[in-house]
RNA sequence: GUGGGCGUAGCUCAGUCGGUAGAGCACAGGGUUGUGGCCCCUGCGGCCGUGGGUUCGAGUCCCAUCGCCCACC
């Protein structure tokens, strides 16, 4: 079961209200999906992602294929057992992994030879095997499996890499029929607006329970991106949630609601969390900066997270530097703690009207950060 | 006491035939967008134990000396 419902449509700030249902749950758009790879949000235990009421995780299908693999999976009864995380969870394809580790991959027009990149070893993935993988995983909501575009490439190689995905989207939707498994499909096109909108025709007749636009934050000027959502905005059915992937920061996140969409995902707060940068409403700060030795404050004064209440950023430094697993856990936590936060924060401001106003500050909290 | 080995960046060590020094780690700053805690970039850092000598020129060769280690007495 999968229904998406559109609350309201602001017309000032351009930000979407809905609510997003499936059998594991009910859960509020704009939203933000912590990324859980192979089963686990990094450094963080499913008690926390409770009670930080995250309640949609992603996890990934390439990954599970290969580590533990679908039959031990299937034996546990689906993903959802096996990882014992009775909410929704939403999988990635193994598109993007393809596109990360290239180097060991080639594509064809039936699917994408690869080898592991954990031991080398050989396999072929197609449209269907991914829809198969993912139909095994019991995720709620599948995605279709795409050919994510490096940049930067010809608009001829745009194309070509366009219209395979699009191909791939055709044999997907055939393998998961609607009604069954939810389907997003995935816009690309790079950095070519008709492209994207060429995509976006071919993927509408296909019937997706959602829209996801992918491709972006591979190294593109990052004004392109906005341009190019700016321009597909209209053309994006309201009644269908849309999903900008592997976005972003805080700033990209405030933006990219601004301008229609409704779900995110991102290894930003987590993967930061891990390497020291820590966000906050007022700017990062980079917790392994020599400037907090002995600094006695929490990481964010205004910040109400477990964390921030009981441990300085003294400790925090001496942790991470002593590369104690603690520090990615609290680390990780509070990240995940702002992100919740920055998402609520833009439901209210969406509400008030006032989402033009966060966003300004935001990016001047941003600005000399380079994370704008 | 005798013989041998070793003293080069904060640490562990490279340094060819003699041409005024490099790496890794550490430290400092930056990067990371559908995830390997990985990784990448940049920077700081040296009276080459000390004193003589040979040489146009010594980390490198010679002498002395100090320190550490090993073996033998």
């Amino acid at each position: 079961m999968f229904s998406f419902r559109l609350e309201c449509s602001d017309p000032t700030s351009g930000g979407r209200l809905g609510v997003l249902e499936t059998s594991r749950g009910v859960v509020k758009t704009p939203l933000f999906m912590p990324v859980g790879t192979a089963g686990s949000v990094k450094a963080t235990p499913h008690e926390f992602l409770e009670e930080l009421d995250y309640r949609l995780i992603l996890a990934n299908t390439y990954h599970l294929y290969l580590r533990p693999g679908t039959a031990v999976i299937a034996e546990s009864g689906g993903l959802h057992r096996f990882i014992s995380w009775p909410k929704t969870i939403l999988s990635d394809s193994g598109g993007y992994q393809v596109f990360s580790h290239r180097e060991l991959a080639r594509i064809e027009e039936e699917g994408v030879q690869f080898r592991s990149h954990l031991d080398g070893s050989r396999h072929f993935f197609t449209p269907e095997r991914s829809m198969e993988v993912q139909g095994i995983l019991g995720s709620d909501i599948a995605m279709a499996f795409d050919d994510c575009t490096p940049y930067p490439v010809t608009v001829t190689e745009a194309a070509d890499s366009m219209r395979r995905s699009m191909r791939w989207a055709e044999r997907c939707r055939k393998v998961v029929p609607q009604g069954k498994q939810a389907l997003f499909g995935i816009v690309q096109g790079s950095t070519f607006v008709d492209l994207r909108l060429e995509s976006l025709e071919k993927l509408l007749p296909l019937e997706f329970d959602g829209i996801a636009v992918g491709g972006f934050s591979v190294g593109e000027p990052k004004p392109l991106m906005f341009d190019i959502l700016e321009e597909m905005r209209d053309r994006l059915p309201a009644h269908l949630p849309r999903y900008l992937m592997g976005v972003g920061t805080p700033v990209d996140l405030v933006r990219a609601v601004g301008l229609g969409f409704d779900m995110f995902d991102c290894v930003l707060p987590t993967r930061n969390a891990r390497n020291g940068t820590l966000f906050t409403w007022r700017g990062p700060i980079r917790i392994k900066n020599a400037c907090y030795r002995c600094d006695p404050n929490p990481i964010d004064e205004a910040c109400g997270c477990k964390v921030c209440q009981r441990y300085s950023r003294a400790y925090l430094r001496h942790l991470f530097v002593a590369g104690e697993l603690s520090a990615l856990i609290f680390n990780t936590y509070h990240n995940l703690y702002f992100y919740k936060e920055l998402m609520d924060c833009i439901g209210t401001s969406i509400r008030d009207g006032s989402l033009a106003g966060m966003r300004r500050r935001l990016e001047e909290a941003y600005q000399e950060s380079g994370l704008v």
